[in-house]
DNA sequence: ATGGCAATGTTTCATTGA
């Protein structure tokens, strides 16, 4: 099964750019965040035609998630869940699905704004709540993907000593980060050797992407049990060098997956 | 120290993102 996560930064917008990609990287699974839609607005139609079935949930301006699912490998997107259960949230950032016996959450985490802001607060709280949700027992392994607005390591950081107890670097952010690791998974990325300077997203101003001035702040977490059974994963930068690009670039895992049958174990959990 | 770029909404600018 190839898995993706892509924050496309307004789906209206980057459309073509996903279907393109999708035509060049067919992957199974593609993992959507800041699609920025109402879900009337949702593109279902153009991307049924190229063989996707979709689950989403958006809202207008910020936010909006969706797991498209290839029709002819997975299937139809099952028991589809919208948001944390343990955290009732106007804001769409978490949606849920089971594809061919693996459970699929695609989240978009808060930003943060800055470092002690209320959002910044939200931020913290919003990722505990999905901490206490995902150890939970469940019944499949759970994939855990999106953009997490975090950059786990320094390395994951053009420039540690700028970005030093900043938003998306903190100290209080990279412990949640961790924290989700030690309910049972592994970082897909870092399970394999990667260029150095690898990065996910880079800001549009001072020309980021062409200094390589990026962060790495988008992830594929896969549970413990299936680590060895993940082939390769990558964050693909062509979509970046695209005029009028999503800021973000895609992240793909590649992991071999029975069809359901399988004695794959469920990521070990946490103690109550 | 500040803002720089992009998207959205209803706009002639404010808000948010990261």
């Amino acid at each position: 099964m190839q898995i993706a996560t892509w924050n496309v930064n307004s789906l209206k917008v980057r459309l073509p750019h996903v279907v393109d990609w999708l035509r060049e990287n067919p992957v199974d699974v593609l993992c959507l965040q800041e699609t920025k839609l109402r879900d009337e607005q949702f593109p279902h139609s153009q991307l049924a035609e190229l063989g996707y079935e979709c689950a989403f949930a958006g809202q207008p301006t910020y936010n909006g998630v969706a797991i498209l699912a290839r029709r002819d490998t997975v299937g139809d997107p099952s028991s589809v869940v919208v948001g944390n259960p343990l955290f009732p949230d106007e804001q769409k950032r978490l949606i849920s699905a089971d594809l061919s016996g693996v459970r699929v959450v695609c989240a978009y985490f808060p930003n943060g704004q800055a470092v002690g802001s209320d959002k910044y607060d939200y931020k913290l709280r919003w990722i505990d709540a999905l901490a206490d949700w995902l150890a939970r027992p469940a019944a499949l392994p759970v994939v855990l993907l999106g953009d997490f607005n975090i950059a786990p390591e320094d390395r994951d950081v053009h420039d540690p000593k700028a970005w030093e107890g900043q938003v998306l670097c903190s100290a209080a952010e990279r412990e949640r980060f961790a924290r989700l690791v030690a309910l049972g998974f592994v970082d897909a990325f870092r399970l394999f050797d990667q260029p150095p300077k690898t990065y996910s997203w880079w800001d549009y101003r001072q020309m980021a992407f062409r200094r390589n001035a990026g962060l790495r702040i988008d992830h594929i977490l896969v549970p413990q049990g299936l680590a060895d059974r993940v082939r390769g994963c990558r964050i693909d930068r062509e979509p970046r060098k695209r005029e009028q690009p999503s800021d973000h670039a895609p992240v793909v895992a590649d992991i071999d997956v029975d069809d359901g049958q399988s004695a794959i174990t469920p990521p070990r959990r946490r103690p109550a």
